[in-house]
Parts: structure tokens; sequence; C-alpha cells
DNA sequence: TTGAAAGCGCTAACAA
DNA sequence: TTGTTAGCGCTTTCAA
């Protein structure tokens, strides 16, 4: 006739203790493999603490110790890229030694409150992914925890970079091209913003490299599939080039859909590249020849300088850069005959 | 010449005291917003907290009160649909007075992982979507903590749920297929797993509701665009149905765009329905008719559920099953003309 | 190799 | 209305 559920009382320390017939010291010791404790002691204390479910809290651990082994990722989770970097973070950090806790901007949860989140968690460091913020927000956060950008580059003097190489990025890709004979290479650019100003000087400087200054060429695009097959139209207008690298893969997709829609065969009219390697351009009906990110470089990177702070008490920051990789799909091929 | 930063150290509810000249359970009350003090008092304290850039402590919060107003969620960050429930997740805890943290399955960091390093953070309840994990595993984490699932039935007598009524969506499917005029509606499956069986009977179902009992016909599937572009072959090889509805909108896609390659045009000859509403479902160039679940209600209900069991000690599962509702797109149109 | 005791920074009675 | 006093469950000296 119990009317009012128990709440089961938490096992702690000291009932490991009790049952092992320890101190709640030696049981720290011994749960966090720390030496001290004779192998006996060990054994006996493993099984008193399996036995009777023990879970540490780890709130009070964090106070006593005032250490986490946490690191935060503020991250978009609606960007797909950021899902492929969320993934690679896992085991970056679990190589270290490291847990990770996520918290994603979302309507009504900007950036500050996700930071704001992560550090209420009590994260050590956090890891932000494309960040949106002003330099002076992100220097406030740094001024409390180690804090590394992946994939933007920022002028600040407090906070760690990653980031991939845009100039290799172009390079190899525009490379592929010139290899393949072409010559009239565009540029369907991202639109408003950073990342798009520094892939389209890096598109120039790649033409320029290839002695193909002359045949520079930047139609507006932008980052969606919608952007991307907005651009047919203006590429068609100037006279169709034999090739373009696109900003991302999403706009590619749609440049391509909209190219064949209208009756221009990719590759052999026109060939496409994109930007990221998402698994939508590994499909085999989209199979994108498209500029991969090094992910794992990009992660481990992030992490390995979180724990120069962390352990090493670093304090100038460091910028990394990530070489990419082309890959090479189905939508590149020699340009179409005269 | 300072060789060593000094870490700049923690502002702390005594120093708020000290600074404001009252004790620290004063400042304690007037910073949670607790009722007591007197407005000169909270006035002088709110001022010194702002001064000193003083931020609480979670962990020793946690610590003393036992309680966090943290709910963890345990997701698949490369699930799109995923990303659309955390969205409002955010809502929702957000109107309740709950923060959010989160954590998603990755190679080497499994649904128990996950769940573990939510439980670590002093979640109070979990919201856990689509999860694969099995009762029993299920059923422990219900022991320590309220659990919801989102998404997937199960036959728990510890855990709530918040699912999308199939019956209904597939009555409004074939339904709206049936008002345009169509006799001849296929399914394309989801494959294997729990949900793809409970979508194809709810296709039976509604069939045999409108009377096309004799007209039924499931064409194995799966849940990915190759998946549904691969069904278009054993589709036209049967004799093409006016109307397919797919198992979700990535394999109403690949579907499309098989048909489509194929010379057969969407919808004038073959009318198309995907499920899930996703954000590539409502691209222009897309624009399909899908089923779309209603991820507001969907977290709504699955907050107000553990919250009920937190704060109103409901300890008897429950199951909320949310109506769909049909998002019409261009894929769907009368059959063609005999 | 082990234990005792003093906190970590906060909240929650209870007194004043 | 405010302050005092115990803890929350763990880690960490320091002694034994």
């Amino acid at each position: 006739m119990m009317s009012e559920a128990t709440p089961p009382r938490r096992v702690r320390l000291d009932d490991v203790a009790a049952a092992a017939g320890v101190s709640s010291a030696t049981v720290s010791l011994v749960l966090r493999g720390v030496g001290g404790p004779s192998a006996a002691t060990r054994q006996r204390v493993s099984e008193a603490a399996t036995r009777l479910g023990y879970r540490p809290d780890r709130a009070a651990s964090v106070l006593a110790s005032r250490r986490s082994r946490l690191i935060g990722v503020a991250l978009d989770i609606s960007n797909p890229f950021h899902a492929r970097l969320v993934r690679d973070v896992y085991g970056a950090a679990h190589r270290h030694g490291y847990h990770l806790i996520l918290s994603t901007v979302a309507p009504g949860h900007d950036e500050r409150q996700a930071v704001e989140t992560l550090l209420d968690s009590r994260c050590e460091a956090l890891v932000l992914l494309g960040p949106t913020a002003p330099v002076a927000q992100v220097d406030r956060i740094a001024a409390s925890v180690p804090v590394v950008l992946v994939g933007r580059h920022i002028d600040s003097t407090a906070v760690d970079v990653v980031r991939t190489d845009d100039g290799v990025a172009f390079e190899q890709a525009v490379g592929h091209l010139v290899g393949l004979g072409h010559r009239r290479i565009a540029h369907v650019d991202g639109g408003r913003g950073e990342v798009s100003v520094l892939r389209r000087r890096a598109y120039r400087a790649a033409m320029r490299r290839h002695g193909l200054g002359d045949q520079i060429r930047v139609v507006g695009g932008g980052d969606t599939e919608v952007a991307g097959a907005a651009a047919a139209g203006p590429l068609r207008d100037g006279g169709l080039p034999t090739a373009v690298v696109a900003f991302n893969d999403r706009s590619a997709i749609g440049l391509v859909d909209a190219l064949e829609r209208a009756g221009v065969v990719v590759p052999a009219a026109v060939s496409v590249i994109g930007y990221d390697d998402s698994p939508v351009a590994r499909l085999r009906s989209v199979d994108l020849t498209t500029v991969g990110q090094d992910t794992e470089r990009l992660t481990e990177e992030a992490v390995l300088m979180l724990i120069e702070r962390l352990e090493g008490g670093r304090t100038a920051p460091r910028e990394v850069v990530v070489a990419p990789h082309l890959v090479v799909g189905s939508t590149t091929g020699p340009p179409p005959g005269p």
C-alpha cells in the first residue's frame, strides 16, 4: 500500500566505503585510478562499487576538484557540415580523455546563450563551430575559458583558430579543371559573408596562378540549392563557361539541377565543382566533384589546441590551417570540343 | 614581466554579499528572485552582482539544491529531422523554465554513452529522439530520471511516448490522392525497421478505408534517396501506378529524380507524396507534397510530460499521439487521362 | 597504504 | 526582512 514512490536514494561514496570497509578517501582514489591503494583494496572497493551500482556525482566532483574534463561545443544543428565536425570532435575529445557536451543555436537561443549553457555546465574549454559572434564577444568568453574557432578566421589575440586553407582548395579545384583542358572557369560565389569573400579571393588567385587572370568571372550566388540554381541564368546569359567552381555543395547541386533542366549536360557541356564533400554529394545520383575538408584533422587540432592551453599553460593564440583534398566525382570532365 | 597568467579568481556569492553588505543567503534569495529581501536590498545586491560580473556556479547550486532545471536531449546529429525537433524542444523547454543540453550518438559514442553524459551533467529528465536502445536499457534509465521517447513507440511501463499518428498521415495522403481521382496508389516502403512496419500497415488501412483494398501495392524501398530511386524500376515493371506514397521525403525525392530521368513526368504521369516535410522538400525546385509532422506539438507534449513527472509526481506512463498535416506541393495532381 | 578533516560554492532550514 | 548554520557528495592535503 505504498502511496508515495520512495525516490531511490543515490549511492554515495560513503556507502561504497562502508561496504568495502575503507574510508571514502580511499574509494575516491581507487575509482579515479590514482595510485596508492593496494591491489587487494582496489579489488574490494571496485567490487563494492559495482555491487551497489555506484555512479559518481559529477557536480560534487567538479566542485571539489575544479575540473570537469568537459569540453563544450557550440554549433548550428541545422548545418550538416557541423554534424560532420561534431562527429569527429567526439573522436578527438575521447582520445584525449575529455567528454563533450553540445549546445546549438536555435530560434530564441542565440550563440551567446548556447555558450552560457555550456559554461554553466562547467565546461573547461569551448569549441565554436562557424560562430557568427563579434570579436569582442568571443574575446570576453575567451577571458574565462580557452576557446577555439573552427572554420572561421578571427582577428583576436585571445582565441585559437583552425580552418581549411581556401587557397589550396581553389588551387586544387582550378588545377584539376586546367588539367582536363579547361580555361573558361567561372566561380559562383556565396553571396555576402566573410567566408564568401575569402573563397572569391582564393578563386581569383588560383586563376591568376594558372595564367587565366583574363578568364576570371564571378557570378553572384549563395549558400543554398536555390541560390545555385538561380546562378544558372546569369551564367548562360554571359556565355556559358566550360567549368564552374561553386561556393559549396548545396549551390553546386542546385546549379547542376538547373543546368540539366535547361538541357545543359554536366559534365559534357559544363563541369561543376562543389565544396564540403557533404553526404549528399556522395550520393550515387549526384556524385559531385567537390573539395573535401579534412574534418578529422580540423577537429583533432582544435582539441589539441584547447588541451595545450588547459594543460600546457599556453596563452599565445595559434592559428592552424589545414589542407583540403579534392574528391573527384562525375561532374567534371574534359571541356566540350569546339 | 608577468610570466604566469594569474587565473582570474571566480567571483563568489560571498564576494557579492560583502560588496553589498549583506549575507550570502540574502544574495542567494535575491539572485534567484525568491521573495523575502526588501526592494532596497534587492537593488543593492543586483548592482553589486552586475558590477562584479558574478556568474553563479551551477555545480555548487545543483549540489546544494538537488535541482538543475536541466533537460537532456539525446539525438542523432546527422538526422535532419532531429535538427527540427531540437529546435522546437528549445522553445518548449524555455517556456517552462528549463535549460537544455544535447548529446548525440556518433561513431564511438553510442546512445548509452550519450545518455550517461547527460546524466553526468545532472539532467533531471531526458528526451530521447528516435532512440534505438532496447526496452530494458530504456527502462533502466527511466528508473533514475523521467524519460520521454519522441517518434518511436515502445512497450514499456516506465517511459512516456510522443509520436505522430501514422494512421492519420496515410489517411490524409491517400485521401488527398483519391480526391484528385487516383485509384492505383502504391507505397514505396522504408525497408526493415519498426517505423516502416507501422507505415506499411497505415497505408494498407487507408487504402481499405477508401475501398481500394484490391489496389494495395507495396514496393520495397528504404529511407534514402538512393533507395527511393531504386524503387522506380520495380514500380514501372509492375505497371506504373498513378500515384505513390513514399516512406519519407528522401526516398520520395530519389524516386521523383529517377522517374523524371526516365522520362516519366511528375505529377502529370505519376503523383508522389513524401513524409517529414523536411527543409529540402520545401525547396522551390523540389516542392514535394508531403506529410508534415507537428514538431511543435510533439516537443511541447514531450516537455510537458517530463514536467508532469518532475513537478506533478506522475508515475504512470502516458502515450500521446499527434496528428500530422498534409503539405500540398507540386508533385501531386490529377491522374493522367485514359 | 590508509584515514581524518577541511573545504569546493551554493541552498535551505531555522533563528533572530 | 535578514543572518546563522548545516550540509550537498566529492577531492585533497596532511598525518598516521
